[in-house]
DNA sequence: GAGTGGTCTAGACCACTAC
DNA sequence: TAGTGGTCTAGACCACTCC
């Protein structure tokens, strides 16, 4: 409205561009709103900061580089809500369980169940003969309806052929495994890793670049049985889930 | 120089905006290149692409994201070196021997060395008392001679404080501990977690923004003194230091 | 239909590196 | 000094979401 003339360094203190004093008073007001919340939209920062719409976008973007927000096409931007995801020696915590804990709603579907020959790394893995089979189940996840999560769980066939008459949306496969298959799975390891999101997994996820994801792969196996029960191998968006590692402190 | 009159898709299949086209001819160029090889500059896509400044440094911007290039300003941009960085149950790699087992050249300087109080959190790692003394040794890593770490590795005062006389450049700590000390440090706990790197770590790591970084602490303890020996914290840019994490599989 | 973010152009000035 | 990437402006058209 009034005639503020020239860009100047916003609030913050010296020497950065305006982008990034724009970004950093941001995060301080995402600091004080709650997960969903909706940010000023790029078109009220220029109006309001007197910048260029490329400078106030520059300053949401970082902020999206910095996890702390969420941006929807048509929609605005959202302060993102990020669940913690420890990964260590101990079983791992139920996904869901750390978004519920995380004051979020997980929810899943299923979006495939094939009875299938395994692929050489998953007969591997299992420890199956060539002509064994597997069932593999593939789901997506949301935190409060937004995509992400998306992988895949394997089983052998032999032990779990059975399981596909209790699948359903939002089920827990190690609670059937436990509650309908009387066996009780423990890790037998585990591996995790940052990586550009492929191609194909993308969309699964949401994603409209190629952001970085969390790429989590484990083995469970039965005491009792002395075998391999499930491989899961599972795409994580690292603007939802705050991955950390934990060895040792307490075995 | 002719009057190309709009902008297309360029080279690549579809749907894709042009600037993700040209990242992922760029990405084929890399995967051809050698680690410290240099790119085209913005100016060339321009002129070579059809594209505007905008479009062709969006898609160098595009590769940074996907830590296959590095960008320095007034130099250029050019192919990223990647060292494997796994983290488990096992003694930790030397860093800088997975740097030397990629083909990079690991250097490092001392920044500081002090005599001084504990923190809560390091008196509480070391088990230390209240009145106990720390040494602490701040260093930052190169790889190429580019910055690539930096952090500090925290001795109790009473067990290690005549380490100052042997530490130099590049000196590692681990040996200096079991050959002058005669200590065999093995690791108690370890964690490891991706974050947005802190303002004051930033220039420390030669980072322009607010980029994300490996945050690593990790505890050694002598097992025949049955105490703790070392806390390191150590800051890795992840655009160099690809970690990964492994739990079980041969224990 | 109004508002949002996604892409893109054609300029400009600057800080920095390399020579 | 020439070339690099970093920042910034003032426009434009588009795809998409929400009402």
């Amino acid at each position: 409205m009034s005639p503020t003339t020239t860009a100047r360094p916003l609030t913050e203190a010296s020497s950065d561009p305006a982008y990034l004093a724009l970004a950093d008073e941001l995060e301080a007001l995402v600091a004080r709103l709650d997960p969903g919340d909706r940010l000023p939209s790029e078109h009220e920062l220029t109006a309001s900061h007197s910048v260029s719409r490329l400078t106030a976008r520059a300053s949401l973007q970082e902020l999206e580089g910095r996890m702390l927000v969420r941006r929807v096409r048509g929609a605005g931007t959202f302060v993102a809500r990020r669940i913690e995801y420890p990964v260590g020696p101990s079983m791992p915590p139920s996904a869901s369980e750390m978004v519920r804990r995380a004051g979020g709603i997980p929810t899943s579907q299923i979006v495939s169940v094939q009875h299938r020959r395994p692929t050489a790394e998953v007969r591997d893995a299992l420890g199956l003969g060539s002509d064994d089979r597997v069932v593999a189940i593939t789901r997506t996840g949301q935190v409060d309806g937004l995509p992400a999560s998306f992988g895949t769980s394997h089983l052998p066939a032999d032990l779990a052929s059975g399981i596909t008459g209790y699948l359903d949306d939002g089920a827990s496969i190690y609670r059937l495994l436990s509650d309908e298959f009387g066996l009780t799975p423990v890790r037998s390891w585990a591996r995790a890793e940052l990586v550009v999101v492929p191609r194909d997994v993308a969309p699964e996820l949401g994603a409209d670049g190629r952001p970085l994801v969390w790429r989590l792969e484990s083995c469970n196996e039965d005491r009792s049985l002395g075998r391999p029960v499930e491989l899961s191998q599972t795409w994580l968006r690292a603007d939802v889930y705050r991955v950390r590692f934990e060895l040792g402190e307490g075995e």
